[in-house]
DNA sequence: TATTTTTTTTAGATTTACCTAAAAATTTAA
DNA sequence: TTAAATTTTTAGGTAAATCTAAAAAAAATA
């Protein structure tokens, strides 16, 4: 059984192996917003416990009980957001922080039933892939927005963002999961997108293109 | 905002402050599984932040604003608890430990909205009372099925003693929250307590006696 | 390839919540 | 009311997770 810290570390590590081999050092020092120094010290301590490899400056990369731990938390994260936004009526851009605190209770019986009572959910609020109990979840083959071109279309399935912000400025532009859009144009300037959604034209910005996650058409 | 610690400590010391004017180092010690010297320390934390009045030798009583954040535990764990039992079909000696870590919790949101979602209700599984928002509940009235004399009757309206093994026994022996039951006999012996469930007839030992809570007749 | 820059690690401190052992105060009992 | 027992506190230390400052290694650049 791993401290609170261990399992934010392991689940930051996670994440960021998601795209690289060798995760760095100060990459996960500003994820946790901490010193390097500090990561140093922690990433010898989950070596030692068997969660990540470790060479001295080369980085490090998670073992298979690593990744199961993490999985583990971010199941438990996913449906605590589910459980937020479908029986508490919280909204998709408030559940972070809370859910964050309650991914660390340990109780695999509290997991489970939760996960029943919420009928077995895939996808989270923010449309992230729910591991199952065995840890298994589709990959899920998403498109960032930027990445298409004029006349593609597809909808909505996933944010890369999980800020407060972020997720309000979606709502407010009526970019939630499940909408159909289409590409209109890209200005050359500035590099923002016209989109069209539900005969609605609209122009978001890079920043926030690169963060909306697309499935090609009609897709689940 | 305080530790988790912390609100171990209050919430330990709001119970035993219960019973007794002065809390005493060594009964914060025993229920805190840890030594007096600790204890010392923490106590004199507690003080100098104000939740507790501390005087040398002579053991604590709660300020104000001590019985506030430890109410405030108090109803976060019930109302926990109820989710447990109510939604996730968790009994009722199952729901402890894990309403121990969710207590924790910090997110006034949270809690609101999950008591709305529960219904607002006013006594968790164990009968308890459930302070609502503003740290108000009915003290309730209740009597110690031990106290009470031959003839005697009256409804299981709590218990006062929430271990895994004593809730088991008690629904074992179908002394559940709700019960009619009523005083047939007190043996010399042993102070053991004879007494008709539903015209069923059981022997139940002074130490379980002494933990079943009973209300007088037909108040909820 | 030598030098500069960046990244990472080490060394030594700090804070929180604990501990043990011993001293001090209080309470109980003779 | 003194002695014995109990309770509480103090003193000094440990482990976890952090920090700063400085040293070492690796990467980037001239």
């Amino acid at each position: 059984m791993q401290s609170f810290t261990e399992e934010n570390y392991l689940k930051i590590i996670y994440h960021l192996a998601e795209n690289t081999n060798n995760v760095q050092t100060n990459a996960i020092a500003e994820q946790m917003q901490t010193k390097p120094a500090s990561v140093t010290d922690m990433i010898k301590k989950l070596a030692d416990k068997g969660f990540i490899d470790y060479v001295k400056y080369q980085g490090v990369t998670m073992t298979e009980k690593g990744r199961n731990a993490a999985i583990d938390i971010v199941r438990k994260h996913r449906l605590w957001e589910v459980f937020l936004v479908d029986k508490l009526n919280f909204k998709w851009d408030e559940v972070h922080d809370v859910a964050e605190e309650l991914e660390h209770i340990k109780s695999t019986a509290l997991i489970e039933r939760l996960d029943e009572f919420l009928g077995f959910p895939k996808s989270d609020p923010h449309g992230d892939p729910i591991p199952d109990k065995n840890g298994r979840f589709a990959k899920t083959q998403f498109t960032k927005l930027i990445e298409l071109k004029i006349g593609d279309s597809g909808t909505i399935t996933g944010v890369s963002q999980h800020s407060s912000a972020f997720l309000k400025h979606l709502e407010k532009l009526g970019l939630t999961l499940g909408k159909q859009i289409q590409i209109n144009d890209v200005t050359d300037f500035d590099g923002s997108v016209e989109i069209l959604i539900l005969d609605k034209q609209i122009n978001i910005s890079r920043e926030v293109a690169k963060h909306i996650l697309i499935s090609s058409n009609g897709k689940n």
